[in-house]
DNA sequence: TGGGGTTTGGTGACAAGATCACCGTGGACC
DNA sequence: GGTCCACGGTGATCTTGTCACCAAACCCCA
């Protein structure tokens, strides 16, 4: 069922990884005693691709720090339907799904590691500690909150007023890796942007016609990425 | 521009107030120190309705807890169009704004009385001094956090999934007063709803052909409640 | 009391997007 | 080679969004 057993086991041996603090903004601040004392109190651990991070009926009993790698954190409903909430990068933390887990059991978002992610376990003690603690530590933490929250409210926005031509193009665009391909079906990118497959289909073809994307099975080439990206930001009504 | 202006000023003079912490479920076992100086360091205000409480571009200096009245939370976009987000009732804070206030500036969030509200304001001094302090306090936060939320993503499941008929039937239930009479326009309830005018006027004319409710000039009039909450309810899909 | 403007709501036409049903194709695996 | 399945294409139909325009109700003020 839950993919959470696949985890590596705890890794200590990363003897490099015990100034991974460094690669967050916000701690880079942290007075050298608090310092010692969150990397005594996590540690860091190593998730293979497709691992759950998270799920609903699980504790809230830690704080991920991502170090590397991406997580993509999304809504199941009732009916099996899902909804791509936000994604994690290196040097982010997932602190709304903890602020969820720590308060109601009937949340129901998941955290999936698209690729071998690194991160920073922060057990509920340490960061209780911490926060009561550490005024940089506070600080850190609602600011990793505020940023969340706005995603959502420009989620919010998008959905309802921007076209979803506008808001693929913006997508693909994101997705793309170096070469400039986007390596995922139609119903990965229908799931991102709350939609449905056929819909994708439509538009990618369009796309298509239009000479901005070639098609392939499980990938899409971006072409023009100027005019796509033209097409992202022009997409204000 | 803003009616920020038009707030009444400070009301000290509200002495039976000075208790008003026990009306907050997660604030209620403070212990008898912090719950003095959460009193002490704050201070209890009355705004007008219609008075914006927080609109971008303001500072975050203070959190606010709702004593009575409500506030509503929406996301004005750069072309004047506007999404209800939530609602804060009596007994429930602003967090979100505020944190949101906090990080960044080029959020877009306010804030309206919809009724006379009394509020407690925390200023940001007081705030994070609790929060150091007070592991109660602190979790009373969080959980602020983690309601608001939840909400959100419920939300944008909602919007993505729910029909539009079963959301508006939910949303009158939930606005009808102790008459089952729902003061609204139509363009009030397409901005809860984050649709048109126009489409509320048909689902509502069509909801008066079935029986459902029987509409007034800036007012609807629910007839068979039980109907309009299994069509709420029974919407799932 | 009677304009005159504003707010509210109604409606038709059309575009965008969602849903359903069904099919073809290309790979993976035996 | 055959079978199964993930992936993608397409038409029909329904829901929702957008635009344009109108009519009635209400408000304000002379």
């Amino acid at each position: 069922m839950s993919q959470t057993a696949n985890l590596d086991t705890d890794d200590r041996t990363e003897a490099s990884l015990t100034n991974w603090i460094d690669r967050f903004d916000g701690l880079k601040s942290l007075p050298e005693d608090t310092r010692t004392r969150l990397a005594r109190g996590s540690r860091v651990r190593r998730f293979p691709e497709g691992a759950v991070l998270f799920e609903p009926g699980q504790e809230a009993d830690r704080l991920l720090l991502l170090l590397s790698g991406t997580v993509r954190v999304q809504q199941s409903s009732d009916q099996g339907r899902e909804v791509f909430l936000y994604r994690v990068n290196a040097g982010e933390s997932c602190v709304l799904t903890t602020a969820c887990m720590l308060a109601f059991e009937d949340y129901a978002t998941t955290g999936i590691a698209e690729t071998p992610v690194l991160a920073a376990e922060i057990p509920r003690g340490t960061f209780d500690a911490l926060v009561a603690e550490s005024r940089v530590f506070r600080e850190f933490v609602f600011r990793a909150y505020a940023r969340r929250i706005t995603d959502l409210f420009t989620l919010i926005d998008d959905i309802v007023f921007q076209r979803l031509d506008v808001r693929l193009a913006g997508r693909l665009v994101e997705l793309a890796d170096a070469d400039g391909v986007v390596h995922a079906t139609h119903q990965v990118l229908g799931t991102e942007l709350g939609t449905a497959r056929e819909v994708i289909s439509r538009l990618l073809s369009d796309f298509q016609k239009r000479g901005l994307v070639k098609q392939a099975r499980g990938a899409v080439c971006l072409l023009d990425r100027e005019a796509l990206e033209r097409l992202a930001r022009g997409g204000e009504r």
